[in-house]
DNA sequence: AGGAAGATCTACT
DNA sequence: GTAGATCTTCCTA
């Protein structure tokens, strides 16, 4: 299974959020491995995106997504986790949020962590899929393009993905481009439609 | 010190 | 299915 190398990143975030998915989101912790397909991301833009939270300039917390692309960007909404990748084109601003995924190794792990029952629910939206994999602010800033790194991803099967767009969920001033990207039936989806 | 934030859970109609 | 309360850190005053 090859890494996703730094130039995928380096694209606009609505390329790179659609070509994430059906990849493999890859958790180191100690020796164990957890893992799961990406099944559902949004693109997020710079000072152009009033949902982005670039939109009011460089601050200190938002730093990562004005520098090097391919990096974890890890914040707390409404005590939750999210996880974002940085992407974006040479001198540009963005990143990709994570919105769901499909577990695949560790489930065990995940249902520990999440105390759920069906599998379906162990990672289907943004704060859960970091509750089950032990994602918290220590992983900020985290290269996801390093084999060693303890948060990475890797190349999965994306052919035969039906993906469908949405607008972006639950963010108070939308833009008029379809930024959610998700594969069509999933089950593992945060929401339909 | 206070409020706001890309959500989640629970308990109802 | 919808609605409401609650969640926990960071930012701004």
């Amino acid at each position: 299974m090859s890494v996703l190398s730094k130039d995928f990143y380096e694209r606009d975030p609505a390329l790179v959020a659609k070509d994430l998915l059906g990849k493999i989101l890859v958790r180191k912790i100690n020796s164990e491995i957890l893992s799961g397909k990406i099944v559902e991301t949004e693109a997020y833009y710079g000072e152009n995106d009033p949902a982005s939270k670039a939109y009011k300039g460089r601050k200190m917390f938002n730093e990562l997504m004005f520098m090097d692309v391919g990096k974890a960007f890890i914040y707390m909404v409404h005590g939750n986790w999210l996880l974002n990748i940085v992407a974006h084109l040479k001198g540009d601003v963005g990143a990709v949020l994570i919105r769901a995924i499909e577990p695949l190794k560790g489930i065990e792990t995940m249902r520990k962590n999440r105390n759920v029952k069906g599998v379906c629910d162990l990672a289907s939206g943004p704060g859960k899929l970091t509750k089950a994999l032990e994602i918290t602010k220590e992983l900020n800033g985290m290269d996801v393009t390093k084999k060693n790194s303890q948060l990475l991803v890797v190349e999965g099967k994306s052919e035969g993905l039906q993906i469908c767009s949405s607008h972006r969920i639950g963010v108070k001033a939308d833009l008029p481009q379809k930024l959610r990207f998700f594969v069509n039936g999933s089950k593992f989806v945060s929401k339909f439609s």
